[in-house]
DNA sequence: GCCAACGTTGGC
DNA sequence: GCCAACGTTGGC
């Protein structure tokens, strides 16, 4: 039996595009517009229905992660690079080779706090986590089981 | 295949 | 709004 490297992730979001309350809201939304080939290998060959992900505000006042949410669906292409009239529209991508995928990803619940960038960057046992590591702009990235359970001990 | 130019991300 | 970091594109 063979263990899958990880089982949890962090996704970025920009809350004045979509934040976490949007997701308590909408309750699942396919996640779409990556438009990064690592991003998209992660969603694509990483993640499995029953992630858990952590739901991470980015570029805001108070960039940290604000949630948590839940992998709901297998990776299929994202429709929104067929479309001409959507920002993320892909005219090298195909519906019989396409290029761009997503997964669905489901509310599971906001955190008590926002457990901020700023805390994360001064845990000396996340040094080496990809998130803050400079220069790091993923938007899917995965965390170590070992970090996931260190950071949800902070809230 | 190199690498300069360009575009994007995202903290600040 | 600035700009460092980094990914992508395209000329050669």
């Amino acid at each position: 039996m063979s263990e899958r490297p990880y089982s949890h992730w962090l996704m970025k979001s920009e809350p004045d595009t979509f934040s976490i309350d949007d997701l308590r809201q909408r309750k699942r939304e396919p996640w779409d517009g990556v438009r990064n080939y690592q991003a998209r290998n992660f969603m694509r060959d990483g993640m499995r229905k029953g992630d858990k992900v952590f739901f991470y505000h980015s570029n805001c006042a108070e960039p940290g992660i604000a949630g948590i949410a839940e992998v709901a669906s297998e990776a299929y292409p994202d429709p929104s690079q067929f479309d001409p009239k959507s920002k993320y529209f892909d005219s090298a991508s195909s519906r019989d080779k396409p290029r761009w995928m997503l997964v669905d990803v489901k509310y599971v619940r906001k955190l008590k706090r926002v457990i901020t960038l700023d805390e994360l960057k001064n845990q000396p046992a996340l040094a080496d986590m990809a998130l803050v590591r400079k220069g790091n702009r993923l938007s899917v990235m995965p965390v170590d089981a070992q970090d996931w359970n260190f950071i949800l001990a902070l809230e």
